[in-house]
DNA sequence: ACCTGAACACCGTTCAAGT
DNA sequence: ACCTGAACACCGTTCAAGT
């Protein structure tokens, strides 16, 4: 009780920034962000609550931070391989990450302050496909549609909070006798199906949309400019719209 | 003060769940999820907070009913067009009901308790789909890439919570400012054509990808297997798939 | 410089009590 | 049946005070 003469040994002792930010997050890694509390955090730290304010200006401020150190976690595209392979490696690092902190999903890119490991990553993808001869504009159009894929993916197929339930198989399966299967056809046999195959094959449903994603911005590049299949007017009216 | 006798005429009188959701709707539209109290709420209502849980059974529940409401906008494939076009409505509509309800991008696909609304729509989806000739494989992955892609799209280009401090492009040149252009050339270089072009065109950004993928649809489901591009060995393995 | 104690203004939710 | 009053157990954050 007396003595703690562990001394640095240990990380254990004296506060910082980084440890406070580590436990952050994994802490929000197993129980999701609403587990996060400036509270429970503090108590994990040992330490009273108003101490955390001495490393972190206020929550908004930790959880920007804690967003940042997971841009950090995605890996930059390598030197030497084509755009296709740089980009395709960079989506799965992405999902990766993502699959690690559901609780980020939600706030990569949807914070008010990028942090410095959020524009490096950004600048870099931009420059990989700069470097492989997109244009400006081009370039934005496929990082938008490979980035619309990747979160979007992550939200809908990732995004579900820590279960306390058992596994989602049995969860899947148990839906399924909810529902009515004449008011909910299609519903039921896609889930019918999806229950049968385990789950493995569906696994990869990501890599196959992934491809179509890639191939089309291959494709897209080489026209001179796209032809939208949906707009037989697109200049003529003064405020068209699809409806 | 003394007489409320304006009756039924006004709907101001009466507290109902109907009620409740769409106080609580407009109220998360304009001020984010975070200014959706139930205190606050109640007080909007002109009642105490306690009365809100004769008609709701928690925030929880609140929330997944809220979101339910989302999805009973969005409008469901109609009859006679094709799977293209009954698709790109859809994700059109997805959009703009996403646009106008903010809050709700995050919870759409990822809430443990999908409402009516939701299990309608994606039923009617996948309909669309099947009697288009999607096998039920095929559907489900079209519309994992499809969903995807519209709800990414949404995270990183709409998700940011209403912003007090005046327009985004004026945001986004003070942005520019910021960013040192030697150490971030590309984004640099990216956001000032954004911020040239008054981002009208970039308006449609949207469009040019949805094209994409609905072409990289349409292009995989005539194929009988799709060869994706990073796999040089998908067979060999023992534990292939029990199809 | 870093942490503590104590307080403030808020939350969601429950429960007995009123009408 | 529907709403109120009052309370409980929690939040994030601040600030004077200790070491």
């Amino acid at each position: 009780m007396a003595a703690d003469s562990l001394g640095e040994a240990t990380p254990r002792r004296r506060l910082s920034r980084r440890r406070v930010l580590e436990t952050a997050i994994s802490r929000a890694d197993q129980g999701g962000l609403d587990a996060l509390t400036m509270r429970t955090l503090a108590e994990e730290l040992g330490v009273v609550p108003a101490a955390l304010y001495r490393h972190v200006t206020n929550k908004d401020d930790l959880i920007d931070a804690m967003v940042d150190l997971v841009f950090a976690e995605i890996r930059l595209p390598s030197g030497g391989a084509d755009w296709a392979t740089a980009m395709r490696r960079r989506a799965i690092s992405v999902l990766e990450a993502l699959t690690r902190h559901r609780w980020a999903i939600g706030l990569m890119e949807s914070r008010r302050n990028p942090g410095p490991a959020n524009l490096r990553h950004h600048d870099a993808v931009l420059g990989k496909l700069r470097s492989a001869g997109f244009s400006v504009a081009m370039a934005g159009r496929a990082y938008s549609l490979l980035d619309s894929y990747v979160y979007g993916f992550a939200l809908t197929k990732v995004a579900l909070p820590p279960d306390p339930s058992g596994d989602p198989t049995e969860r899947a399966r148990a839906m399924l006798e909810q529902l009515s299967s004449n008011e909910f056809p299609n519903l039921v046999e896609l889930m019918t199906e999806h229950v049968a195959q385990q789950g493995d094959d569906y696994g990869d449903e990501f890599g196959y949309g992934l491809e179509i994603v890639l191939e089309g911005i291959e494709r897209a590049r080489r026209q001179p400019r796209p032809q939208l299949g949906s707009s037989p007017d697109t200049t003529s009216q003064p405020d068209a719209r699809p409806t």
